[in-house]
DNA sequence: ACAAGTACTTACCCTAAAGTATGTAGCTAT
DNA sequence: ATAGCTACATACTTTAGGGTAAGTACTTGT
């Protein structure tokens, strides 16, 4: 008879964390891989479906329609449709998508420092960074 | 016959936009949910596993110990095992790790601003943001 | 002799996320 | 009439991440 483990308190444990570490708030909202990356996009501006697509060629049409309604319903960005056909709809950053700034722009500036090989393109990218004039 | 997309490109672009866009950098890195939290907890010095352990309660061993060695791996932390008995291992930054203190600063800056309920506990840890003094 | 402590490891399962492929609406341009 | 455009939706499969449970090594303390 082998002591069988008490640790079945695994989500009153997460929230907790929740409520004392910022970081696991953070996470929540943009934790993942992908959500980060299409804020980035938007910090130089609104911009329609089609070019999140181009800029981010490598998500797929489903991953990023996902991801899209997911930050909209936590209130990161807006959606606006016009009434066309073709349809024509911009995503753009809310007051809180716009927050997160200074986040996105350490993490530029940490990938700069970090990579010795591609530190060419970063930097330059690092120059133009949207919003940062 | 409907036309096949010829979208199987995804390691290319992938790799592209690797090189193109900082933040895809950073998620390569540190992306998903618990690498940001397991950063965080080490920023206030070196912590043994068991120290790590009660500082995210939420987290299984497996998990915990798993990222650890990507971490490692990925040269953001170091591992010292002190060869005794019972077992002493410590974790702690590297260079590359403490420098990514400001992405995870304006992470909980961001917390703070975003949360208007849980506002106070956040305020109560942002005032002892580790190695901010 | 055996329980206890620490830092793991391993095996198995399960779910959520992501990838693949295709379809759809509704108007426009040819 | 049909192809094309945009912004999706939907079904189906695969993969990766995470959860559960249990075991291990090696010595000290009783």
């Amino acid at each position: 008879m082998t002591k069988v483990k008490e640790s079945s308190t695994i989500q009153e444990n997460k929230k907790s964390a929740f409520e004392e570490c910022p970081v696991t708030y953070v996470m929540e909202k943009i934790g993942g891989y992908w959500k980060p990356i299409i804020l980035f996009q938007l910090l130089s501006g609104s911009k329609r479906y089609s070019d999140l697509r181009k800029a981010i060629p490598a998500i797929t049409e489903k991953v990023l329609i996902q991801h899209l309604k997911q930050l909209e319903a936590d209130q990161l960005l807006t959606r606006k449709a016009m009434p066309v056909v073709p349809p024509h709809v911009t995503y753009s950053l809310t007051k809180s998508g716009l927050a997160l700034k200074p986040v996105l722009y350490e993490m530029a500036v940490w990938a700069v420092q970090d990579s010795k090989e591609n530190a060419k393109t970063f930097r330059r990218n690092l120059k133009n960074f949207p919003g940062m004039n």
